[in-house]
DNA sequence: TAATTTAGCTAAAGCGGTTTAGTTGAATTA
DNA sequence: TAATTCAACTAAACCGCTTTAGCTAAATTA
């Protein structure tokens, strides 16, 4: 079995309080008393019990992270900057993916607020107003809290970057380059994001005078293969089609692109594509992506940070926002608009 | 603050042994006494303190994961598939990523094992022989674990797939579109994986009585980028080059491409380039890759169950060897080979 | 009817730590 | 020298659960 505080103890000849004042390098114990105990220490090779030390400090330090989707690229970049920070900090990370589903969501947070972690982080569904009261809940409560989006009307630590703002650097970007009609493959439309997005698309239109055109929006799941299929759906009719589409994320335009390229409309020759997040591989793909950058690595550090800064101010709500900037990546999915038919 | 069990025994006018019982679905109660509890935990919404649990219990329902990168889309198709049938069976994942350095890999089980995880699901490193005397300790202790490769020697839980015959399968496909001057772009030499591709690799070229040139082996960081410096480096020269060339993964095989069509040097035609995992991404990819297909999430299921088999089981090892199929899938990155010079 | 099970319940010990309050003897201060 | 402070140390309570052992009264058996 494995040794215990007492088991220690005793072997050393001292009480289990002189063992754990050396544990915790407070003072209370002589020199000669620190020496002996840490010897038997390093003798029996004792590791303290994190449970037994978490009950009694009443402090797990671990964080729940809740992301939407594990498999990826986007949040494997978020995951390693808060893992990476967590670790440093001697946080440990349970992991939780609500993979798309509003029901594992809320039943995650419970899972993890049962195990105690100090903190959440969430990548938020946002699904329906009414599904995120237990996210309210946890507000109220005072729980040390950062969320990857927003939560509306209810000031919170957050880190995001001003995806309305980049959905509009997006569409004037297609929109400088002599695009009208341009489509949007739009992310889950009551998510955060993808309301941000949408939004950002339609003021850009609004703003250059362009009419906002409700078949040229499809909502679509945000994966690759949703991607091709909205494609392939939009592009098998052969009327009043767009001539640039804006996708809610890299995947998807992957996707959309494959879809076009099978069907040999050449991008960006016909077509302008434009996505979002730069993933790592959107410049290997066949048509390197133009697409704006998140910075999910350093999202992923930046609100690890502001977590366990919450966590030490413990009562406090900091309630921080922390925005950080996007970018427009040019590559060869986009190209000027040619009136050619 | 929050409810306690002493809290609810109080307001339920029974002891706390009674509200324990009801909370582990036990007998020992009359069906009135468990109704008058369960109102009461329902009406205060309490929850156990999953923390004094563990402690009590003496298992805490949580696993380590220890991957080598997070940040790669084959380790994260692991990720979905553990996560996946550990949250189906109630068991929280604790993250742990070694990010290729022996030293983290060992703080990281150190950290973990004190965390009191039930068992460990472990992607060795396994660069040095003497590094992985802690896996042989846990081994030793009977600690529930389950490798994801093999550890030499030792009877383990192992879920992996055949890399030597993978490997072997790989360039006998190259062999057979009439390469003989194949090199092996190769993972880390001393990971468990790297070493059994290589071997593969080298007795495909015995078996065909082709001469091992020990120019053609490069050891290379599994990214994207090393594959690009690597076929950068290689192919400035311009005696003597391979016709095709095994890639340690599909990350280093796109980068490894990357430099090729830089170098305005073709693929396949001029050189042919096969890779490993087949990664969502391979498909595409500029070229779509010619690949073997580990099946990564299924390895991330099989390991997840067992260990958590083993973990049941406790006191007896298991030893189970799970072997899961590997298929080569073609797409364009090879060719046959063509004397033209 | 008396002896024996059994069902329902609970007090108390234990899991492995931390922390508080108290004791002792030596060192300081007045 | 007597009174006071202080350093070193520890017993005991506590964190929030589970589990064991024991008690009582009702049900079963002989």
């Amino acid at each position: 079995m494995r040794m215990t505080i007492s088991d220690i103890a005793k072997l050393a000849n001292v009480s289990k309080s002189a063992v754990s004042i050396v544990l915790n390098k407070k003072k209370g114990v002589s020199d000669k008393t620190r020496a002996k105990v840490l010897e038997t220490i390093k003798r029996y090779n004792y590791n303290p019990n994190h449970i037994a030390q978490s009950l009694a400090a009443k402090e797990t330090k671990s964080i729940g992270l809740i992301i939407k989707e594990i498999d990826n690229p986007y949040f494997a970049k978020v995951m390693k900057g808060v893992y990476d920070t967590c670790s440093q900090l001697g946080y440990t990370v349970l992991l939780g993916s609500s993979e798309l589903s509003d029901e594992k969501e809320s039943e995650i947070i419970n899972a993890l607020m049962n195990k105690r972690v100090d903190g959440l982080l969430i990548s938020p569904l946002q699904s329906e107003e009414s599904n995120y009261t237990y996210l309210i809940n946890l507000l109220n409560d005072n729980y040390p809290l950062v969320i990857l989006g927003e939560v509306k009307n209810y000031p919170t630590n957050i880190v995001d970057i001003d995806n309305f703002q980049a959905a509009y650097d997006a569409v004037s970007y297609l929109i400088g380059l002599g695009h009208s009609k341009i489509a949007h493959f739009a992310g889950p439309i009551h998510s955060g994001h993808g309301q941000k997005r949408l939004e950002g698309y339609k003021q850009a239109l609004i703003d250059n005078n362009i009419a906002i055109n409700n078949n040229y929006i499809l909502s679509v799941e945000p994966y690759t293969s949703y991607g091709y299929t909205a494609g392939m759906e939009l592009f098998s009719k052969k009327e009043n089609l767009p001539s640039a589409i804006f996708c809610y994320n890299d995947l998807v335009a992957i996707g959309l692109i494959n879809a076009l390229t099978e069907l040999k409309i050449q991008v960006p020759g016909k077509i302008s594509v434009i996505g979002f997040d730069n993933i790592d591989f959107s410049k290997y793909v066949k048509i390197p992506l133009t697409t704006i950058q998140m910075p999910a690595y350093e999202i992923g550090k930046a609100s690890a940070d502001l977590l366990i800064k919450q966590i030490a101010s413990s009562s406090a709500p900091l309630n921080k926002r922390i925005i950080l900037e996007h970018k427009l990546i040019e590559r060869n999915s986009c190209a000027p608009y040619k009136k050619v038919k």
